[in-house]
DNA sequence: AGCGATCATGTTAACGATACCATTCTTGGC
DNA sequence: GCCAAGAATGGTATCGTTAACATGATCGCT
């Protein structure tokens, strides 16, 4: 019978003949205890020169690579952040989490990415799994809905940012903007450029309603009303803005104004209204939403609200960053939301 | 320098009295050993039914949330991948990353995420790093440069996958397509097509050259060459193809076809083009690559090379899934790559 | 010169889970 | 009715690292 003794059989992990290198082999070589290695690489400072080069010069001679998940068991420091977004096939998303990602990535911490979709359905499923990876930090992206996924969040007792909120903050800090003001910023832009008809088409999702309710709102202020009113399924696409056209042009005539809630909407509008010959904006004008690129490269440019995806997710890295640091951290940052006049109102 | 001790209790924790949950916690309230309560969550099958039941209340009851990190460090499977992608502001990764990790989440894996970006610059600090999560596989969109960085990758032991690979490949799993065919192929509908001049505008990036490559010496098996060349930074935009007309008339007569390393660059093109005044494709034909929902949604519909990037992530998922669980799994796959012809050539 | 303060390093014991092997309790075949 | 084979469960060691505390060396100051 082979005894198992002590080394390489028992637990042999994967088949090829790997060469785990551990902390205390690195010691060995760098003739030092563990702690001395893990000091080298997290608390340089706190050794000698001589040692710590002995060590760093071990390190790099066996090609060390630290085992995150053993110091994370110890340390209950995971270094470990993880981001829930609905979809990062959209470019809103995308950008923010990009650059949300990066600036974690400077800061020595590594995201793990969820994706939830724009249903509840395994969102405590999701949650759940995520926490249990130990995250040190969390970012949404918009709103969880589960009432049991949104008590676990409460319960992990990690600082929690939130952002392109809708309102009902389950986090404690908050990057955002309000959808409803920008709603009624794009009213007031298109009642001040004179326009007396309005329509909007929308995606079917929590924070596109909000701002077609301020939209609603601001105009009904005035005595306006919207005259046409079509909600598409997430994600916008354009060519979902290209087929919008028929239906509007039944219900709005010429000289209308009309407010998408992504550029990739407004952006087929204007398409499928030059096809058919209509001019823009003077037989029809469009306001988007996200300031994407196509909207700044399409011609005629389109007229948007613009929100800083990527400076918002960078924004919520920081903040995350300084909670975990310990250092104080802003519990609400507002973001400024602009209309972009360009060429289609 | 004061040493940071920035935490004022011993190791409990995070400063909000929290409740962790162990193993052992439910497995008192269940009346079973720890190992009961683990196999309940892992191997159900191996328990009796009354068992079963009693502790998944039990789990229920104390909103037990496994520590994975734990669980990874003792089984050696941290049911983590990573992913390396270069960017996720670009719309083809973008969708590359959502498939795959919405299929490896239906699994049971969780991605970490690296952005690369598209220098070597800190290449290997970033792998190392993620190495050290002990993730069980790795997807790498794109090829790794730095010497340092695929030394480790090798060292790893763990299967990787590459994909949208420029034939260098650093994995032992291949997903992609023969970028230099993809270009041949471009260049053969073109001629097909009957053009006579050429020109192209692509990303300075491996990948998009290797495709460049193929299209020239397609066109010169044929005694073509190209009449217009510019190299643009990544990422590609809309706007820099629009810029790009200008030079391109200069060089290239009415009647030209073009091949543009991205539908973005395309797009951008034929939307200057039209500005001017010019007819797509009568004085200009373009062929775009990827075939991005712009390309479709455009007037006139983009000609275009068509990838399918979500696929492809998917395929890569999948591929790892198989060989993580011991089954087989194909060591390339290539998938195909189409030259979809609309309205632009 | 003595002594507390500081620096540099080491020892030990977790962190929370699972692998391995052992143990008890069933079961069925002859 | 007895024994081998399997089902169900538990005990113990361990995964690789870091926190907490301990220790010895160095140093400046009265």
């Amino acid at each position: 019978m082979p005894s198992n003794d002590h080394s390489d059989a028992g637990r042999s992990g994967k088949p090829p003949g790997r060469a785990p290198v551990r902390i205390t082999d690195v010691a060995a070589a760098a003739g030092v205890s563990a702690i001395t290695v893990s000091r080298a690489l997290n608390t340089p400072d706190l050794l000698s020169k001589a040692t710590l080069r002995r060590v760093l010069t071990a390190v790099k001679q066996l090609g060390y690579v630290p085992n995150l998940t053993a110091g994370a068991l110890s340390s209950r420091r995971s270094r470990m952040v993880v981001a829930i977004v609905p979809t990062i096939a959209s470019p809103m998303y995308a950008e923010t989490l990009q650059s949300f990602t990066s600036t974690l990535s400077a800061a020595g911490y590594n995201v793990v990415l969820g994706l939830g979709g724009f249903d509840d359905r395994n969102e405590e499923q999701l949650v759940t799994t995520l926490l249990g990876r130990q995250p040190d930090g969390m970012l949404l992206v918009g709103a969880v809905h589960s009432a049991a996924a949104r008590r676990r969040l409460a319960q992990a007792g990690i600082p929690i940012a939130e952002i392109w909120g809708d309102g009902s903050p389950d986090g404690d800090l908050q990057v955002g903007f309000s959808h409803v003001g920008a709603g009624e910023a794009v009213a007031t832009h298109l009642m001040g450029r004179g326009y007396e008809r309005f329509g909007i088409i929308s995606s079917d999702d929590s924070r596109a309603l909000e701002r077609l309710e301020g939209f609603r709102a601001a105009l009904g202020r005035r005595g306006h009303d919207i005259a046409f009113q079509r909600l598409v399924a997430p994600p916008s696409t354009i060519m979902e803005g290209r087929r919008s056209l028929d239906g509007l042009l039944r219900e709005l005539p010429r000289g209308g104004a009309v407010f998408c809630s992504s550029d990739l909407l407004a952006a087929g509008l204007v398409i499928e209204a030059r096809v058919r010959g209509l001019e823009v904006p003077r037989d029809l004008a469009v306001c988007g939403f996200g300031d994407l690129e196509i909207g700044r490269a399409l011609e005629p440019a389109l007229t948007t609200v613009s929100v800083d995806g990527a400076e918002m997710g960078q924004m919520a890295a920081r903040c995350l960053i300084a909670r975990l640091s310990g250092d104080p951290a802003p519990q609400h940052i507002t973001v400024p939301v602009e209309i972009i006049q360009r060429a289609t109102s």
